[in-house]
RNA sequence: UCCAGCUUAGCUCAGUCGGUAGAGCAGGCGGCUGUUAACCGCCGGGUCGCUGGUUCAAGUCCAGCAGCUGGAGCCA
């Protein structure tokens, strides 16, 4: 007999006095002296749990069904019939349970029926899938990784696998975690003392990727419209609810195109994002907004639906400063936005999301492209109201002299980026592109908010155990 | 990494003025019931984060360390 995935019965796809098999595990077990229990499984295909009703005539009643506790697994045969309780509409009448596996002591078997603080849940990281909560993040995690996938296919991006090894020492988004075979007790050196990297695996030092964007550049100047959506890692020692030391990133980029194009497409790509959770995981959402963040539906209905508002930086500074508002970090043109300013922005200015654009060049990284202004380059940030940046953005350099003068500016070493400037000697377009993480997004979407609590197996200083 | 707070039973927490430890849930036993985080009764369950100090006496006061949480910085 085919076994039935529970989101199936209970969206009531399956006819009832149909004869079935369902595999899961227990929530919880209720007996009833009438000769029954109730059986609580989930299998993680939807939200709720099945509730599977067990007659005391099954001929392991006693000896097994009775002893059966939170976490074991179990395969039920039987018949889908309508529910004379009134928690559900459906119910699965037993014919059989096998035991697939016990909990070998229900007294420390670390998932109770009941709630666990999501601190805890995260000590026992290899076993909280199984709570409502995390598998509920799950679903909605596959289901935003999903939409990416396509909402760009569907627009005519192409997928690209950037590396994750990289030689570049200088992507300038942090510190960088190494990658290395050196006997660590006993490292080549060269003649001045130094650590021998031509010894290394690669031949010279390797690192983690912190973005695919550089890399990505390249194939966007032959393919068009592309992205990169795979993990990335930060070395640094943060500590807080918004980072990880391994997170995944999308970084879309277009050929052929400038700032506009890049906040159009940013607008458009997130919109279809949070529309796909709404229409797709409703009762996921559901208990985000009981348990969780009440306002977690609300939020995402209301992105969808508003028009971004595009607002220059240097009139959003202006605006800060006409608002005459105590801010910790004072306004002035050239100072970087710091959250108060950005929720300030979008929550009470304006109301909706808002693309801040054309920030100054000394803020910024040297790859975007300098305006005309000759102080400014090409940037955007997205921000949301109740999380402010969400996407940060820029129209590239394409020209070669400007990037050359900006690289010798910030002092970095052209021979480093001989391939990225061979991009702007060979056929250059004008491009732009964006980074998205992942994991806030998914915080958005879902209001936890811990970022370690949306990923499966958090990396943070000190922690990799799992 | 910086500032502040927190750490007590398997889990969630209470513990007064410093005087030798409590509840709910979970577990075991019994009762009751087509139950819904079921309910009622009884029972078992503790290195009070770790190390040191003050005191006749420390869960409680002090110091250091670790972890967690919130905020900051950095950012995605």
């Amino acid at each position: 007999m085919k076994a039935i995935s529970i989101s199936d019965i209970l969206a009531q796809r399956i006819p009832t006095d149909g004869s079935v098999t369902v595999r899961g595990w227990i929530r919880t077990r209720r007996d009833s002296k009438a000769g029954l229990s109730f059986l609580s499984v989930h299998d993680g295909s939807c939200f709720e749990a099945l509730q599977v009703v067990a007659s005391s005539s099954l001929s392991n009643y006693a000896t097994e069904i009775q002893r059966l506790s939170a976490g074991c697994s179990v395969i039920v045969h039987g018949t889908i019939v309508a529910s004379p309780g009134s928690g559900q509409a459906v119910e699965l009448r037993a014919n059989e349970v096998k035991v697939a596996g016990w909990v070998e002591d229900p007294e420390t078997y670390p998932m109770q029926p009941k709630r666990h603080s999501l601190e805890y849940l995260r000590e026992v990281a290899h076993l909280r899938p199984r709570t409502n909560v995390i598998g509920a993040v799950t679903r909605v995690r596959h289901c935003l990784a999903a939409a990416v996938h396509r909402f760009f296919h569907e627009q005519g991006f192409y997928w690209i696998h950037t590396p994750i090894i990289t030689t570049s020492d200088a992507e300038g988004a942090g510190q960088m975690f190494r990658v290395s075979t050196l006997d660590f007790a006993n490292l080549p050196r060269t003649d001045s003392g130094e650590v021998d990297f031509q010894e290394d695996f690669f031949g010279r030092q390797a690192f983690l990727t912190v973005s695919g964007q550089l890399n990505v550049e390249s194939y966007c100047l032959a393919l068009s419209k592309v992205y990169t959506f795979g993990p990335t890692f930060r070395a640094e020692d943060s500590n807080t609810s918004r980072h990880l030391a391994e997170f995944w990133m999308i970084e879309p980029e277009i050929a052929f195109a400038n700032l506009q194009d890049d906040a159009d497409l940013a607008e458009s790509f997130l919109k279809y994002l949070f529309r796909a959770v709404l229409q797709e995981r409703p009762d996921d959402m559901k208990f985000f907004a009981e348990r969780i963040d009440a306002s977690c539906i609300d939020r995402l209905e209301k992105f969808v639906d508003a028009a971004f508002e595009r607002m220059d930086y240097t009139d959003a500074i202006t605006q800060l400063q006409k608002s005459h508002r105590k801010f910790d970090f004072p306004v002035s043109w050239g100072v970087d936005l710091q959250s108060e300013h950005e929720r300030y922005l979008s929550e009470e200015l304006v109301g909706r999301p808002v693309v801040v654009m054309n920030y100054p060049k000394a803020i910024k990284a040297f790859y975007m492209r300098l305006n005309d202004d000759d102080r400014t380059v090409a940037a955007m940030d997205v921000l949301a109201p109740g999380i402010g940046e969400i996407i940060g953005g820029s129209q590239r350099e394409e020209r070669l002299d400007v990037l050359d003068a900006r690289l010798d500016e910030l002092g970095l070493d052209k021979q480093a980026y001989g391939w990225y400037r061979d991009l702007r000697r060979y056929g250059s377009v004008p491009h732009a592109g964006f980074g998205l993480g992942f994991e806030r997004t998914i915080q958005y979407v879902t209001g936890m908010a811990n970022i370690r609590d949306v990923i499966p197996f958090p990396r943070y200083p000190g922690h990799a155990e799992y």
